[in-house]
DNA sequence: TTTATTTGTAACAATGTTGTAACCTGCCCC
DNA sequence: GGGGCAGGTTACAACATTGTTACAAATAAA
């Protein structure tokens, strides 16, 4: 009885630390998604599935260098986006989303679908 | 033709007009979309049809009480939240969503069921 | 009368984030 | 030698955001 009790708080102390641990990654995703330009440039790499070169997502995105550079490194980082640069000259980078980050895709849609119908009917 | 020419580019700065407006409005949301705890207090008050009061939507957001209040005063302006206070003692308020926040159900759902999984997978 | 309650607001210091300007690499062209 | 290109990095000043603390208002209970 006393050991049961023991192994079942042992268990859920264990739960309770995964449940944490699960959190703080949902916490640490939904910070990242939050970041400035974030949805911006996971929505024009998914609107497009060719790897897509670091001055066109400037472009597109119209935000600083800097601001893009530390988006797409955090995208990197949390293992959304790959980076293969080519020793071209000048230098070539392309992007492309990874697997899981394209599983955002239909998410994505239906946000900016939704997005887009507000400023319509918003304008 | 010059007529012509001057009303089409009339048109054309219209168009521009109005495309512009729809950006920043685009813009608008996607910033407010991305401020912090604002995913959070959406998705607690999708999962909850019924009306929450403030210090339940405090108590599962976890956020200090300025960030909350200052949350749902930008959803309501933007018309994403309606805000009931009745004259109880102690004082009682309600915040519902809003038709159009509702229409954010699906795309809502779907990407926490991303960040849910990804969050699993990674921990 | 003091206390407790809910739902905030105001002020402010601490902290975080942004854009700008300068700089870097590698190589090609003039 | 000097300039230009892509794709950044660094430093820094300006700006934005956050949490904390204090406060308010209205009333019922102790």
């Amino acid at each position: 009885m006393v050991l049961t009790k023991a192994m079942s708080q042992a268990q859920s102390q264990r739960m309770e630390a995964m449940c944490e641990s699960a959190r703080t990654h949902v916490d640490h995703l939904l910070v990242m998604l939050s970041k400035s330009k974030m949805l911006n440039i996971l929505y024009v790499m998914n609107c497009d599935p060719a790897p897509m070169r670091f001055s066109e997502i400037k472009k597109r995105v119209d935000s600083s260098s800097t601001t893009i550079a530390r988006r797409l490194a955090e995208l990197e980082a949390t293992g959304l986006v790959n980076r293969k640069a080519y020793a071209t000259v000048p230098a070539t980078v392309e992007y492309t989303l990874t697997k899981d980050a394209i599983a955002l895709r239909p998410s994505l849609d239906s946000l900016f679908e939704w997005v887009l119908n507000r400023a319509d009917n918003t304008a």
